[in-house]
DNA sequence: AATCGAGCCAACCGCGTCCGG
DNA sequence: CCCGGACGCGGTTGGCTCGAT
């Protein structure tokens, strides 16, 4: 038996808005607000839809200051980034772009981001292997060195299969899931639905939307007595008490996430070397860096090389100087203490570096 | 001018999670 | 603690537009 349906199927419009829907929707929750319950909503209005259907139509056209279309190459950079770093978790990634929807952000990976990416990444690899032909036909090599392209997937070239490196908390550089809650954090993300530890419950801090994440940890941090953090420990100074908290937290929403979205997993594997032409994210030392990294361990570990390759280059953007100093712990909780380096100096700087 | 196919985007669907009773 | 309603999310679909043939 399947789940009771949210509405009744057969009194409900569906299909495109009118604009005296919109209008009607629009109206009321501007004088009214949502009431709290969605459901309920149509029916109040006199509007023959299903509310989830309001909802969406709310959230992705109607609400104020939604932009559409036309995304800068800033923005680009920003979705690479985070999708690179988080998956299609396209409610966190639409968190950082203010007036863009996840369904948006979604609708223009899909469409041209994902081919973007994955064109260039053939385009290298075609360039690559006509060079490396050349290269064999030069030296008379041996036909055993070429790889047989007529009968091989364009998309699945001579590369091993690779499997995912599972996560090892004993990864000396970067604990992933840590990582990413730090980046996000630092990125001014939202958490509010997300990999809250288990032992406190998601009420006891649950991000507003009036404020940001950042900022609150920030007022945890450096206001003792005014914020959720306080209450999860008495003892001790602040700033450790939500140090403690990050690094402790059950990260259960983002394990077993940890693999790469199937988009990167092709452009991985269309990459003998693993991550030439993800440049535009990192910059060429560290490619090379993890180039020559994966190749001196005999190319396995290409995949960890990159999981743990796509995270630095926020870091490094938004604090270069305490990544050289320190460790990459250090460097992101830095961000926690001095939580207002926004998203455009951090890939302003990114911009930079490449 | 008609047809076809690719691209795009709004909307739908189903599932997991939250939360109040 | 359990249950059911509601919410939020991500994947998918359907239909419109536009360019190529």
């Amino acid at each position: 038996m399947g789940r009771a349906p949210c509405c009744d199927k057969a009194n409900v419009k569906k299909g495109p808005w009118s604009p005296e829907e919109d209008a009607k929707l629009k109206s009321h929750i501007e004088k009214n607000g949502t009431g709290g319950n969605w459901i309920a909503l149509p029916q109040k209005i006199g509007l023959k839809r299903c509310g989830k259907s309001c909802r969406l139509r709310w959230l992705n056209y109607l609400r104020p200051n939604i932009k559409h279309g036309g995304f800068s190459e800033e923005e680009e950079k920003i979705i690479c980034s985070l999708f690179i770093s988080i998956g299609s978790r396209w409610s966190i990634i639409a968190a950082q772009l203010p007036g863009r929807t996840d369904n948006d952000i979604k609708n223009y990976w899909n469409t041209r981001l994902k081919k973007k990416l994955l064109g260039k990444q053939r385009k290298e690899q075609q360039a690559r292997r006509g060079s490396s032909l050349k290269q064999e036909m030069k030296r008379g090599g041996g036909n055993s060195m070429v790889p047989d392209n007529n009968n091989q997937n364009p998309y699945q070239p001579e590369l091993p299969v690779l499997a995912p490196i599972p996560y090892s908390n004993q990864e000396p550089r970067f604990n992933d899931h840590a990582s990413i809650r730090k980046l996000l954090i630092k990125l001014e993300g939202r958490f509010s639905e997300v990999d809250l530890p288990i032992h406190q419950g998601r009420s006891t801090l649950q991000f507003t939307n009036d404020i940001s994440a950042t900022e609150q940890i920030y007022q945890a941090v450096n206001m003792p007595g005014t914020s959720p953090i306080d209450t999860l420990n008495d003892n001790g100074n602040q700033f450790a008490q939500a140090q403690s908290y990050f690094d402790g937290a059950e990260l259960n929403a983002l394990q077993g996430q940890g693999s790469f979205p199937a988009e990167l997993e092709e452009i991985v594997y269309n990459n003998p070397q693993g991550v030439n032409g993800l440049e535009f994210l990192c910059g060429d030392d560290m490619v090379d860096n993890i180039i020559g990294t994966s190749s001196t361990s005999g190319g396995s570990n290409v995949w960890g090389e990159m999981r743990t390759l796509v995270y630095p280059p926020v870091l490094l953007a938004s604090n270069y100087e305490g990544m050289q100093q320190g460790t990459l712990q250090e460097c992101a909780f830095e961000e926690l203490r001095y939580p207002h380096a926004n998203l455009a100096s951090v890939h302003g700087k990114i911009s930079s570096n490449i």
